[in-house]
DNA sequence: ATATTTTTTTAGACAAGTCTAAAACATATT
DNA sequence: AATATGTTTTAGACTTGTCTAAAAAAATAT
């Protein structure tokens, strides 16, 4: 059995280290996790035990076979849960994260695989972060910030990276939302602003807005 | 903070004194929850600590207000999970109980409002049993065991009392599930089986049957 | 009314997960 | 290479929730 502090720990290794195979520091763990680097170490040699992670003092960690498919099946279950949140229940995006942070430690594989098949089988979660299969593998995400796009380009929104209120508001006011096409119109050199085109109404945007929009080329 | 351990305690009282106002026993609440009697009794103190139980050494206990209107937002949440495990992910009855034991203890006033509303304001789980509202008020269960019904009455049916497997297969063979109309035909004096009618169809059923399925006259 | 049985509480111990403070190790600087 | 700085681990302590074994109180029987 593994508990929901292990849980959250090998999700964490599993962030911080591109899916779990890069080797993360005991420091940088604590920091994603505010707790302390004792702390971190006492978990480290129990999951080292378990044998969910490869561990050598003063080296490191990463994550085992094992361990990597647990981690992945925690982060599929949390964003499978955000989808579900904003989908059916009518949250926005920024309030769904606390909720699926409890949530993605329900145990139950036939609740998970029949909340996938009820929501359609999403691949990416309301902040366009891509959902793993039940195998634990990721859907290779091709999006791009749309302060990446070219002019003339046909795109649509996928996500956000900072998702605070004030951006989300942002977006709303200007009818922005997943899924939504957007075709870039021109680019300012000088400020990297752009114009877009969407919903046949044209909008200027500013570099700062541009590279918090995650986008899909069609 | 009520820790996830107390929420059980507060709901075993809950349940084993009629919503907590009749005062249980030490050892009642020990057996609920297959754990030990001093156990028990730590917690009891740390709840009458919190002024969530009415406690005194050797008397038994209660649920103070505070403490009543936690459990049945405990109950609410687990009968609404219930719900949606098995209307909306296609569970049947006698899976749900495990998971919604988990999910009860979500914590999100928002996350409980929104599933209530999605699930469209249910009044009752699928085992028959009452939704508390959000202030933790039963509406009183008319529901009563098939076996008290009487010739010629039209009722539905609403849940049953034992779950096990044997019993929901028999229904399922039978096409009976939560909503089916019955009118009661026949009853027969000396061994109390009963005959009814189902969808134009007639079916015999013996009292351990009848006795095990909870109605609502219409 | 006293003895016996049952229930409940206390006392002390343990595991999980965390913390602080100090020691051990690794890295960077000169 | 020696020292300074930063990182990681160890050691010991604390909290929560549990347990066993023994003591205390209440209920029951004789």
């Amino acid at each position: 059995m593994v508990t929901q502090s292990e849980e959250n720990y090998l999700k964490a290794i599993y962030h911080l280290g591109k899916q779990g195979s890069i080797s993360v520091s005991t420091n940088a763990i604590a920091e994603k996790m505010t707790t302390k680097a004792s702390s971190v170490t006492d978990m480290l040699k129990k999951l080292a035990e378990k044998e969910l992670v490869d561990y050598k003092k003063y080296q490191g960690v990463s994550l085992t076979k094992e361990g990597k498919i647990i981690a992945a099946n925690v982060v599929r279950k949390h964003r499978l849960w955000e989808v579900f949140l904003v989908e059916k229940l009518n949250f926005s995006w920024n309030e769904v994260h606390d909720i699926a942070e409890q949530l993605e430690h329900i145990k139950s594989q036939k609740l998970i695989n029949e909340l996938d098949a009820f929501l359609g089988l999403p691949t990416h979660d309301p902040h366009g972060d891509p959902i793993p299969d039940r195998e634990g593998n990721l859907q290779k995400s091709q999006k791009i910030f749309l302060s990446q796009v070219n002019p003339s380009v046909n795109c649509s929104c996928v996500g956000v990276k900072d998702s605070s209120d004030n951006f989300l508001k942002y977006l709303d006011k200007n009818s922005i939302a997943i899924g939504t096409a957007i075709q870039v119109l021109t680019k300012e050199a000088f400020d990297e602003s752009m114009t877009i085109k969407i919903n046949n109404s044209e909008l200027t945007i500013s570099k700062e807005i541009a590279s918090n929009m995650y986008v899909k080329i069609n």
